[in-house]
DNA sequence: CTACTTTCTGACCGATCGGTCAGGGTCTGA
DNA sequence: TCAGACCCTGACCGATCGGTCAGAAAGTAG
């Protein structure tokens, strides 16, 4: 029972999506996925050649956003790194909750796998925009803290409107982050 | 050729704590910790009654921390609930940096494990405090980005003195945490 | 009809996991 | 001297993991 060209593939993407956002990419087996779409464990594994691939293709969209967002991040310096940071990060966090609820946790291990390269070094310039550019150590861990901060919120209110939280996230940002010195 | 008593049982528990503090409980096999041991696998097993029970005994002086804490918040209400909530557990995160990096990402699932039993339900009422017991989402949502962010920071500037890391995240708190309403 | 492609599957593979077990070495007290 | 407690280990177990493969089923083009 053949389905049409490419719908199964959409099928185990979304259910890889849930799975990995509830119980992360190293809790979840290609056997829970099948289990999800009502499929056997070698048709996840014809339609993607293997479980990397499958978390890469999840996660494209995110990882390009964060991408255009480090490039518009390049050469701002001061309170206009530190918006566009804060606006930035707190929109993609907002918007691709369920992306960031499966990184949860599993960060350091998963920035090794070749499709994720660089990511680490984005994440780096975003916090230290956040900070301003400053490095105070108090600029550097507030920056940190709130990034890592915003993740885990996206990632747990799950019923929060997207407009809702996005203006909670963008306030405390703003109360929280350390202001740069004037020049 | 048979070590002192109980010398071995700190050692393994020791080897333990630095290997899930850097790949986690689940990425951490017996056979891990066995080997920075320097003993075999049979012998964690005979020292704790399993994975499990290791983590337990590794976990247990923040857990009671914690516990403690949890009491003395019972009955506080508006700033000062949010005041000791904040002391209390950015205390608590940065005296035991790395048994909070052992739970990183991986709390939903530890929390089912009988030793960790009531942890959930303790953080949640942790969370309320320091939302200083409103129910407006912005307070809600700061609370959140909060603990979690600082839980994250302690677990990654492993490198900075512990009075500096303090002062910074308390710093931070009171700056991002949402006033209470005055009665 | 036949020939070919696409989709899908059960059976299987080697590796690794947490955990068990019988037994060997060493120390100690009677 | 010898029995027993303590510490430790190699060999082994069943379960599960990601991944492979030959081939069945169904649609399609000639």
């Amino acid at each position: 029972m053949a389905r049409a060209v490419s719908e199964t593939h959409g099928e185990i993407l979304a259910a890889a999506a849930r799975r990995f956002a509830v119980t992360g990419y190293r809790g979840t087996s290609l056997q829970d996925i099948a289990r999800e779409v009502g499929c056997s464990k070698a048709t996840v594994l014809y339609h993607f050649a293997n479980k990397e691939a499958l978390l890469a293709e999840l996660m494209a969209p995110a990882i390009g956003v964060l991408r255009d967002l480090d490039d518009q991040l390049a050469g701002r310096t001061g309170t206009a790194a530190q918006e566009l940071a804060a606006a930035g990060f707190v929109d993609l966090a907002v918007r691709f909750r369920r992306e960031i609820a499966v990184l949860r946790g599993e960060f350091p291990e998963l920035l090794c796998q070749p499709a994720f390269a660089h990511i680490q070094e984005i994440s780096d310039r975003l916090r230290d925009a956040l900070a301003g550019h400053s490095d105070r150590p108090g600029a550097r861990i507030a920056a940190l803290v709130l990034l890592a901060g915003i993740s885990e919120a996206c990632a747990e209110f799950a019923d929060i409107p997207d407009d809702e939280l996005r203006a909670a996230l963008l306030a405390l940002v703003r109360r929280a982050v350390e202001p740069v010195d004037a020049p």
